[in-house]
DNA sequence: ATCAGATGTTAACTTCAAGCAACATTAAGG
DNA sequence: CCTTAATGTTGCTTGAAGTTAACATCTGAT
């Protein structure tokens, strides 16, 4: 990330609360299943260093990672709901209130209910 | 990622997969939002090329910036259930079969229910 | 059909993340 | 205790992620 002005340096107390909650919850998760961080990595295709990022919810690390640890630990269902369209109450309430407008609707037509 | 033989060039199928339907997903919340991506880009602190990364599902994007979309869409308690301990049944159903082995046990007792 | 805006694509450049290795620290078990 | 293993820490190196910019293409609206 080249410019020092991103999210990863520095992200909102949110975001990062969330990102660390993440990670103490792979961690634990792991501990569970009785595997060490080395292991895990090893089945994820990582440096053991990396999941310890994940863990730590470092914001800078891929997300290849912490999806791979879910993967790795039988959690990647976990990952379905998040930002599901038919969940998305907000969203769908603006999209009824407003005649077609503007920003590409577009290509790839994905509302995939 | 110096070496590689890293998850984020050829992930397992499903990871891949899981990470195109969140990329899909987050793409449809902003389009309902009417934002472009430069926008959402701008409230997450990144170039939009960022977020074109992360509507692609890109796996060596850094999680900040998915979950930054997320916080900036509003929907960032989505990943509150993720690997969260109290729903881990398999998890919890090792941890009880079990008398208590190695592997770390540790530090900061992170089972927060 | 035309126009304006959004998104995809490419290229060059800069900076940091991930790999690796060696050592320190902590904890579990006997 | 004392040993062994797991995790944290540090420094170095290298490759990739992210930035910017310019151009191409597609979309929706007039």
């Amino acid at each position: 990330m080249p410019n020092p002005t991103t999210i990863a340096t520095a992200p909102p107390a949110a975001v990062e609360a969330a990102l660390e909650r993440l990670g103490r919850n792979i961690r634990t998760a792991r501990l569970r299943r009785l595997l060490t961080q080395a292991q895990l990595a090893e089945r994820v295709g990582v440096s053991r260093f990396v999941v310890a990022g994940v863990e730590q919810g470092k914001p800078s690390t891929g997300i290849a990672a912490y999806v791979g640890a879910l993967w790795a630990l039988g959690l990647l269902e976990d990952l379905l709901p998040v930002a599901d369209p038919s969940e998305d109450a907000q969203g769908m309430a603006l999209e009824r209130a407003r005649a077609p407008k503007r920003a590409r609707r577009a290509q790839t037509l994905d509302d995939d209910f």
